[in-house]
DNA sequence: CAGCATCCGCTACGATACTG
DNA sequence: CAGTATCGTAGCGGATGCTG
């Protein structure tokens, strides 16, 4: 865990207690890009190795093409994924995860793995009264 | 990490390596959470301390009732955060960071502190080639 | 095969006004 | 103070059809 600086002080923790506030439009950049509803999925799908356009398509399922063609443009361009045009006749592109791609993953692999771990805990909280959700009384 | 069933064959992973469909849709879940626009931030905010409505309102900056009370709610609900009603004349709130909220921050700010330690990699390939988009020749 | 273009519904989100 | 209710909008994402 690396602070850039230390910014907030004793009260005024803030908003973004230790992110500059320069690098959060890219955090969320980033954030958006593991919320995304495909991307995680398909780097999940790259990382058991390369595989061309079609084959992606095999294998994340409900893809349609519009959103595999525009979150691969994403992935690459943000260097995530590399991609591999080979100029065949019958044209062939092969997109592979990058070493960059692969670091992101390692982590979203974490969250994923928090997330089975805790899984029924949630699930018990929203069965529950609705969360842990207390009053309390005190007179004014 | 358990696999639902044998999906492809040895070296096909298959589209969702590890991950029981069955715990898919929740793990979608938690990713969208991560994902959304407030969560998060709201979290890191709670980190500090518990706080009021009002305060939170203030400390996010930007954030419409709308949307404070919506992923409130949803925090709560999840058992991220816990919510304590005071029945004061002045109705008085106060939200806190749940031991749930608080293991997936933990986690989310390696995602945080990945994202700003590569941060100019990513910019870099962006400005770049348009991505590591490599044309490869080969004759049919 | 690997895309791009177009249309279109859904819902996430913001702004505003009102209440217990 | 701590919300609820309603409305309007923008962008995500799906379906379909066409191209190099």
């Amino acid at each position: 865990m690396q602070d850039s600086a230390d910014i907030g002080m004793a009260a005024a923790v803030g908003p973004c207690a230790s992110i500059p506030a320069e690098h959060m439009d890219f955090i969320r950049q980033v954030l958006d890009r593991v919320g995304d509803k495909w991307s995680v999925l398909i780097i999940a799908v790259l990382e058991s190795g390369p595989m061309r356009y079609t084959d992606l398509q095999r294998q994340v399922p409900g893809i349609s093409q519009r959103m595999l063609t525009h979150t691969l443009r994403q992935l690459t361009e943000d260097g995530l994924i590399s991609r591999t045009a080979y100029a065949e006749v019958p044209p062939r592109v092969e997109y592979a995860l990058a070493p960059l791609g692969g670091g992101l993953y390692g982590i979203v692999r974490q969250l994923i793995g928090w997330a089975a771990e805790h899984h029924d805990e949630i699930r018990a909280n929203r069965s529950g009264a609705g969360g842990s959700a207390t009053s309390a009384s005190s007179r004014s």
